[in-house]
DNA sequence: GTTTATGCAAATTCTTTGCAATACT
DNA sequence: AGTATTGCAAAGAATTTGCATAAAC
């Protein structure tokens, strides 16, 4: 419960240390990534803005927090998106190499930053920048 | 040159054994698919069968080959589909565990069917059915 | 006061669906 | 002949753009 407020406080200072303006709605959006621990559709944070901003501003300030490096995007297997907090980013390096696990019971999508992406080797004259790691099964919650 | 000319004489056989009936249409597709070594479009081939047939039939064809399991979805870091041959799965086995390699110089993507997926360690309770695994860089031709 | 964000409307793009005409087996 | 495929039109879903108003710095 403490929690709930301590990272909605935070959300003001994340958009300011972010160079983002401060405004209402773009703290709402920000606190359910804050509270949640799991990549957020536009749907899904269009239904819980419902009354309060529109399907477009919602748009833009997802597009915002990518810019600034404040989310990343997470694809599920149907190509559907998703938006996921950088937690393990600093405000100058981002890595996207993280593994993204997608629970095919509840439907979540997880990012596993614990998880290390083992190092690949691919056929001679192929160089590697990036690897995203997409897993599907079932999560530890509906595992039990 | 006699490579191209036994691809496209193999499409109308590749399309019997999945039980699809052999069309114009879906035999000019699948000679695509058997002439390139890499992921195609809907739009790539929309442009390249411009005259010959509608929108509408290649999403359709797309489908069929999906659904008999002749090709298989690939998804690009920006959520974009294609589609490439499921080359190592038979009729009836199909393991889509395949490593892609989307080249950012020249935009292709490929399957890299001889590279292991490696088996992942995920926390506790976290259980794995499939793991796509989409790495971003330069290609061998591009890197030459 | 200047710059940036918002809401609403409308335009785009991508994909799916219905149905009558056509092609395949 | 019987069944599946095609083309065209139109519907639907997801995302983007333009512009005047409102809010942030």
């Amino acid at each position: 419960m403490s929690s709930h407020i301590q990272h909605s406080t935070n959300a003001p200072n994340l958009l300011k240390s972010h160079g983002l303006r401060v405004t209402e709605g773009r703290v709402e959006i920000l606190s359910y990534f804050l509270n949640d621990n799991h990549a957020l559709s536009h749907t899904y944070l269009e239904e819980k803005c419902k009354k309060s901003q529109d399907r477009v501003t919602i748009y833009r300030a997802l597009y915002a927090f990518l810019e600034k490096g404040l989310i990343h995007k997470v694809l599920d297997e149907g190509g559907a998106a998703k938006y996921a907090l950088c937690s393990t980013c600093s405000d100058t390096v981002h890595h996207h190499d993280h593994v993204h696990f997608k629970c095919d019971t509840c439907g979540q999508t997880y990012c596993l930053d614990t998880v290390q992406v083992p190092k690949l080797v691919l056929p001679q004259g192929y160089k590697i920048k990036e690897t995203g790691i997409l897993i599907q099964g079932v999560c530890d919650k509906c595992s039990k």
